[in-house]
DNA sequence: TTCATATCGGACTCATCCGGTCCGAAACTA
DNA sequence: TAGTTTCGGACCGGATGAGTCCGATATGAA
């Protein structure tokens, strides 16, 4: 559980390295496989996916590249990663696709759900600053969300 | 991502449906996969899991078959999946078995050891009380843990 | 003692998914 | 026009996971 297929990484090492150059610099997919060490084919894939999900900005042609639409950290975690994850569910029942036949009187789909909803709240308020600068991230919090009020798993003020 | 594999949902199910009869009750593997309507074969090698785990004691022989090793409030919804998934982390380099040849560069490690940190503290935190009794669960919070201060992914105290 | 009932545990099949590759087309710049 | 780059579909092979089968072992009841 809880694993993020490959292109996930590579879709986070990705936006990682490009938050790390100067803003709105342009890189090649070769140029960006080569210095990360990921397959050049597989990459452009996953930057493909990042382009239509509206994080990358892709320009044709010589001396063309990507770059980042926006600065890191307007961009969320989930957005990141939810083009190559058809299913952010902890459960069968949950997912869009749902190959759960029971759906209707599916016992876990209850407290899953709770468990479910608690999870993307986390994760909506995770941007990909923590992933350019962690030790900024753990002192300061989250800088372009509202700062959420604490809340823990089974407490509910 | 997220997903857990189908074993695990069935052993949600079985130790679910356990906590839900009479303190101490046995069920054969036979009946439960009829209830629940899980193929008998698989839930066998599911309970087999559990066994092992120490959460379910067995008995053998006419009249045999599982039992809650204790109390669903003291298992822990980590205890329960953990048999059937090999991998509980978000990125490979997290995983035992680290098949990521970037162990010591991956520049991925730092900020998801925090994310992985943050998502095992709360899970621990779950029983299978949320199972048995969601609506409990969500007013009270759990029972068997010391009441955990209450922590937001991002904030830091 | 015998038999039916259960767990135990290994071996096996089958389908699906995923990481990775290849290649031609289209777009853009110098 | 030529070189560079993204675009996007097709394809392959291996791994993983869901599910099945079967024999062995233990146990309670007749």
């Amino acid at each position: 559980m809880f694993k993020v297929s490959r292109k996930s990484e590579y879709a986070l090492m990705a936006i990682q390295h490009m938050a790390r150059l100067e803003p709105d610099a342009v890189v090649s997919v070769a140029d960006l496989a080569a210095q990360e060490g990921i397959p050049p084919d597989l990459l452009a894939k996953v930057l493909q996916g990042l382009k239509k999900a509206g994080l990358l900005v892709a320009s044709k042609g010589a001396g063309g590249g990507y770059r980042l639409a926006r600065p890191a950290g307007e961009i969320r975690f989930l957005d990141v990663v939810r083009p190559f994850e058809e299913q952010i569910a902890v459960v069968s029942c949950h997912s869009p696709a749902t190959d759960c036949q029971r759906t209707d009187a599916c016992s876990l789909r209850d407290p899953m759900s709770v468990l479910n909803a608690y999870l993307m709240r986390q994760f909506e308020q995770m941007t990909m600053e923590l992933f350019v600068s962690p030790h900024t991230w753990l002192t300061t919090g989250p800088r372009t969300t509202t700062r959420a009020e604490a809340t823990s798993l089974g407490r509910r003020a």
